[in-house]
RNA sequence: GGCGGAAUAGCUCAGUUGGCCAGAGCACACGGUUCAUACCCGUGGUGUCGAGAGUUCAAAUCUCCCUUCCGCUACCA
């Protein structure tokens, strides 16, 4: 019989810089799915990969005074030795520089303009320079900014977009006919309510203001932009070609069978990716799922502190599979899980040390102790056994349910159930009792057999998850490597079979203290404020000043000293402030600039308080033409400076100024 | 502001269409055991199931309202 496809995908990971471990568990994740479905004897095909383009890269490479393309190469490289590393058993690792696929790009956006999917439009007429946003002529209202109401200006650059639009309904129905599409499912009302229900925009797919990307071949300004580029990864990787020669893994392989992603990009996956697709007449992948984030636990990752984790680092700490079952397992399904020292110590030693480790251990050396090795089974059954049987026998189908929901981490906990009933079955059994009895030799070696068959269950059912666990365990069980589905017999093991005389620790326990010391060697926090007290203020104020080097921001057309003169500053007084009600982010200041006073809103909330205000000395931008925010009267711009997190901070005048003074 | 989700044991969370004394894991305490990596097994919760009201013979579960958190989105002059 012919073995079922099964093609799968992660995202292609951003070539700006070194994966840290949440990027990682991606890949891992997927590597579980991967490698439980061929545990099930499905025809898997693994894909995963780099995306090498975009202004981002172009920047980040002439800093480092180098070429993009030695740039991504080297960090492409970086990023497949730490998927090898983690033991991810892909079948292909794209590269979106790799040639074919930038031919390929190039030929589906021909064919995409061609039919009309792609126009050419430019900004002219129909930029908001303030909102940042351009509109169809459909969108506007009154031929002004449907946002906020008011001249919407021609703009220099020209641009080509995909007309989102015309699929949309199309989209609606296969998402509505496919409750799967969406995982979770809690993604999916998302995606309706913000996106497809209020219409979609039509979606920018080239720019001009960078070269680092695949070339328009028409139009050799033009560079094709992020998604259409990216997301066609998935076709162009197993050899889809739009001129009808595509290879025949496409034909086998297409549609993808699963598309992991990150949450945040659930998006481009469930609504332009599935529309670009039905642009190119080809079917909709069958699953989309928008997995959640790894967190580091004690605040945001921050070089400084040097808890920024690497896959790397933790593989040389624990070893891979200790990593890779920390994050399978502790990742629910919908909501984020948290990554530290401490928590993935304490789970190594409760699960993998104490529950699993040891339970091998102990039967191997009563194996050894008792009878030489030889694990028989003399037939010597009880009722007890009975129940462990039960458990060995419906584990694998547990597992399977499990695994088909993308339950990763039940599915672990699953297999976690039947090693902790192996350890209450030696309990219950007490080899060691009857080991002191001569007539109860076949009933202490039925017993010994019983575990290492369960214990062969288990290992084989962790396959996917600690491959190198599962087969160290089979080495030295001598235990043959079964599939799935020859889980439902029980008693495969060969009885006779000799087990390894010197039983090797799968997992040591840990001491928190001495990891968290070589931690500290390893990173050793950054100077603390030498003063008075280690007080968390002062550890941040250093913190945030490390963090503080070069943010780069998307630059902006050159402007004449004219433009610039037509903006006029003064420093400005705040006499009053309040928060503005019915508004999340937003205060309303009184501004007192030289004898007048303003009204002026601002989205600051989130870092002032209304009464730190007061009092201060800030930048205004004061001939702003007036706004009604919220329902509010704001008559200016209060200046503030933005870190990378978002955090705001008001620009004031280095000296004291009078309130008025102009600044130029 | 719009849409959606969540609030259950010290911590992380399960609780399917309302129905047996509200559960699991971790942590903690005590007891047992000694084959084993000071390990394993067992026992231990007076939890206002966020507050309030309602429907019902019966509500953690349904309805309404309130509070607090979270996600997406808009806005953030």
């Amino acid at each position: 019989m012919e073995k079922k496809k099964f093609y799968m995908t992660t995202a292609i990971a951003y070539t700006s810089g070194k994966p840290h471990i949440g990027n990682t568990y991606e890949i891992i994740l997927a590597d579980a799915v991967a490698r439980f479905k061929r545990a099930q004897g499905y025809d898997v095909f693994f894909q995963t990969g780099t995306d090498e383009h975009g202004q981002k890269i172009e920047l980040k490479a002439m800093e480092a005074g180098v070429t993009p393309k030695e740039y991504v190469d080297k960090v492409s490289a970086e990023v497949k030795r730490i998927w090898d590393l983690v033991n991810s058993s892909y079948d292909k690792f794209i590269r979106t520089t790799d040639a074919n696929h930038e031919r390929q790009i190039q030929k589906i956006f021909r064919k995409l303009y061609d039919q009309g999917d792609i126009y050419k439009g430019s900004y002219e007429g129909l930029y908001c320079t303030p909102c940042e946003s351009f509109w169809t002529e459909s969108q506007l209202v009154d031929g002004k900014c449907p946002d906020c109401g008011r001249e919407v200006k021609p703009a220099k650059e020209e641009a080509y977009f995909f007309r989102m639009s015309k699929y949309a309904d199309r989209l609606i129905k296969h998402i509505n006919d496919h409750p799967e599409f969406i995982q979770p499912v809690s993604r999916k009302n998302e995606m309706m309510n913000n996106f497809l229900l209020p219409g979609l925009q039509d979606l920018c797919v080239s720019r001009t203001s960078f070269k680092w990307g695949i070339p328009v071949d028409f139009d050799p300004k033009h560079v094709v932009y992020v998604w259409l580029d990216a997301l066609s990864n998935y076709i162009t990787g197993i050899g889809y070609d739009c001129d009808g020669e595509s290879s025949e893994q496409f034909k086998k392989d297409w549609p993808a069978d699963l598309h992991l992603i990150g949450k945040d990009i659930i998006r481009f996956h469930t609504i332009y990716w599935p529309i670009f697709l039905m642009a190119l007449d080809l079917p909709l992948p069958k699953q989309v799922f928008g997995h959640p984030w790894l967190l580091q636990g004690d605040g945001k990752m921050s070089k400084s502190k040097g808890n920024v984790l690497y896959a790397d680092e933790l593989v040389d700490f624990f070893g891979v599979d200790a990593v890779r079952y920390f994050v399978l397992h502790e990742m629910p399904f919908d909501n984020d899980g948290v990554i530290t020292w401490e928590l993935l110590v304490e789970r190594i030693n409760s699960d993998l040390a104490n529950t699993l480790g040891n339970l091998v251990n102990r039967t191997i050396s009563m194996s050894n102790k008792y009878f030489g090795g030889v694990v028989e089974d003399r037939g010597a059954a009880e009722h007890v056994d009975e129940e462990l049987k039960t458990v060995a026998l419906e584990t694998p189908k547990k597992v399977v349910e499990k695994m088909e929901n993308l339950r990763v981490a039940d599915a672990i906990t699953e297999i976690f159930a039947l090693v902790k009933r192996c350890n209450k079955y030696i309990d219950e059994t007490m080899p060691w009792a009857l080991a002191k009895d001569e007539a109860k030799q076949d009933r202490l070696a039925t017993v010994l057999y019983n575990l290492v068959e369960c214990i062969s269950i288990s290992a084989d059912l962790l396959e996917a998850f600690m491959p190198d666990t599962a087969e160290k365990i089979r080495t030295q069980l001598n235990a043959p490597k079964r599939s799935i589905d020859e889980m439902s017999q029980y008693g495969l093991y060969p009885s006779g079979t000799k087990v390894t005389e010197k039983p090797e620790i799968l997992f040591a326990r840990l001491d928190i203290n001495e990891v968290m010391k070589k931690v500290e060697e390893l990173h050793p926090p950054v100077a603390e404020e030498t003063a008075d007290s280690a007080g968390s203020e002062t550890k941040e104020a250093a913190e945030t000043k490390a963090e503080d080097a070069a943010i780069d921001i998307e630059p902006k057309e050159e402007i004449t000293f004219a433009d610039f003169e037509k903006m006029q500053f003064q420093v400005g007084e705040i006499i009053a402030c309040e928060a503005v009600p019915k508004s999340r982010k937003l205060l309303c200041s009184q501004v007192k600039i030289g004898s007048q006073v303003k009204q002026i809103v601002s989205g600051i909330k989130s870092d002032y308080s209304p009464e730190e205000m007061v009092g201060k000395k800030v930048m205004v931008l004061v001939n702003l033409k007036p706004a009604k925010l919220a329902g509010v009267l704001s008559e200016g711009m209060l200046l503030c400076a933005e870190d990378a997190s978002g955090k705001l901070s008001l620009v004031a005048p280095e000296r004291d100024m009078p309130s008025g003074a102009e600044i130029c």
